[in-house]
RNA sequence: GGCCUCGUGGCGGAAUGGUUACGCAGAGGACUGCAAAUCCUUCUAUCCCGGUUCGAUUCCGGGCGAGGCCUCCA
């Protein structure tokens, strides 16, 4: 489709690569997904919107068909039992997690599709792939890279010399910091775990080592193979799962299937801070997108889920990035610009070429912002459309019908003509209470007055 | 201690071995009865010290500063 390759920086690597997919007419990524156990915060809503807009490009490359885009839910996790029978002591705890892990991901869904984020392709859930853990994890054991011991199997992670490689750490290197318990049945302080046993109330499914739950490395080599094979294009997620996490998936999937790699791209984003300092419950400034979007919780009001996807954008997804209130209202600001630009036009025009070139360089939104805003008209609205911003429209006026408005505008022209500014202005003043911002221009053909009216 | 990022004007934020985006804010102007919106013009920057180079903000080394990971974490 497009001339211009795209590039992106390969945390494997630490550069900057042309992207090569392994098979055009099916690209393939997968994003760690949320584990649904309590409300996304904002931290987690940058992966999600980074990632989508990797998806668009992709698309806008290769064909919306040809790429496969799976990101996962962990609904099997201690924390998730944990939060669920404190939520509802009264149920069983099977039926208790399953309230939590529903109600999240309904969640979940909500907030970010209000972000303006396409659906991924396929979104597994780790308790539909039991099956496939178990084989991965069967053939780990079988290849003598994983063993067990006190209840658990284990991965071992001197069995394979590329461990480390994705984090740039050496075993011995760990070894020496080490102040982690150290558990004894463990062969190397950094072996992690596969599968462990579950007492009678936890969850359980059957295994050849006893009725136990996943480690939660594992999932995401089980499901990233099971949608897109033992080889595929991009797996992304946020720069704190480099280690141990994405260490780890590497080491179960290449071990497990015999290759030299699991992904060819790994992708990771910056950290996320509010206000210049670490995001914490500690610290006060905890944020969830649906706070953000449906309370007053942030700055004293609610904002569009575009606007958080814009401010979010701003900053180059590699960046750590601050958040704050400024940012979100520079956003909204500029949104409102470019809604005014785009006015009705449709979207159906074909997107401009120049704002896929500047995404194409590591996702440079920044570039592409520049390039948007030369843009207008149906141009700028179909290009607004496929990087997500298609919803965005000035909320409406309330209370008042658009007849009312343009009565009183008649109204006010009227005083105008007669030069009386006080109840002209008055008239002015009183709908501004409303919210409708009045615009006076002038009609080129015959000069005179033309008053349009926005919301604020 | 080990590993990894980053340091650009008042703010956000790109790019680049030589001419320094873009947005917001500021200043001036056009338009207006006055505003708003819009348009035009415009001021301000590359953490410090070395090195390589005809030339570095860009490459290399050192320093200082900020952040992240090494334990659940996007």
């Amino acid at each position: 489709m497009g001339d211009t390759r795209i590039r992106l920086y390969n945390t494997l690597t630490r550069r900057k690569e042309d992207f090569q997919p392994i098979d055009p007419d099916n690209v393939r990524m997968y994003v760690c997904g949320p584990t649904v156990y309590d409300y996304a915060h904002i931290g987690n809503a940058r992966p999600v919107i980074v990632f989508d807009l990797l998806f668009r490009l992709l698309r806008h490359r290769f064909g919306a068909e040809k790429v496969t885009y799976a990101r996962n839910i962990t609904d099997v996790d201690d924390k998730i039992n944990a939060r669920a029978a404190r939520d509802y002591p009264g149920l069983p705890l099977n039926d208790a997690i399953s309230r939590v892990t529903s109600s999240t991901a309904d969640q979940f869904h909500a907030d970010v599709s209000a972000l303006g984020c396409l659906d991924p392709t396929v979104e597994p859930r780790a308790t539909d792939n039991i099956p496939q853990m178990i084989d991965i994890i069967s053939m780990l054991v079988e290849k003598g890279h994983a063993y067990e011991a006190n209840g658990e199997v284990l991965f071992d992670v001197t069995s394979t010399p590329r461990y480390g490689e994705l984090s740039h750490r050496r075993l011995e290197d760990q070894q020496a910091g080490a102040r982690v318990a150290v558990d004894d049945h463990k062969r190397h302080p950094g072996d992690f775990v596969l599968w462990k046993l579950s007492l009678d109330e936890e969850p359980g499914w059957p295994s050849p080592w006893g009725t136990g739950r996943p480690g939660w490395h594992i999932e995401c080599s089980a499901m990233s193979a099971r949608y897109l094979g033992k080889v595929f294009d991009i797996h992304g997620g946020g720069l704190d799962l480099i280690f141990p996490h994405h260490e780890n998936e590497i080491a179960q999937s290449c071990c497990a299937h015999g290759t030299e790699r699991m992904a060819n791209v790994w992708m990771h984003n910056g950290f996320l801070q509010v206000e210049g300092r670490k995001m914490s419950k500690s610290e006060g400034n905890f944020v969830t997108i649906h706070e953000l979007l449906a309370s007053d919780r942030f700055g004293g009001r609610s904002w569009p889920g575009e606007v958080l996807r814009l401010a979010m954008l701003t900053t180059h997804y590699r960046e750590p990035i601050d958040f704050s209130l400024r940012k979100l209202e520079d956003a909204e600001r500029l949104l409102e610009k470019f809604a005014r630009r785009a006015a009705d036009a449709s979207d159906s025009a074909l997107p401009d070429a120049a704002v896929f070139e500047a995404l194409s360089d590591d996702l440079n939104f920044s570039a592409a912002l520049a390039r948007l805003s030369e843009l207008e008209g149906s141009a700028l609205a179909s290009t607004m459309a496929v990087l997500g911003f298609s919803t965005y429209r000035k909320p409406k006026a309330a209370g008042l019908d658009e007849a009312v408005i343009a009565g009183r505008i008649a109204e006010r022209l009227t005083f105008i003509r007669q030069k009386d500014w006080t109840r002209a202005d008055a008239i002015r003043d009183e709908l501004a209470s409303e919210g409708i911002q009045l615009k006076d221009g002038k009609d080129p053909e015959t000069g005179d007055r033309i008053t349009t009216w926005e919301v604020l």
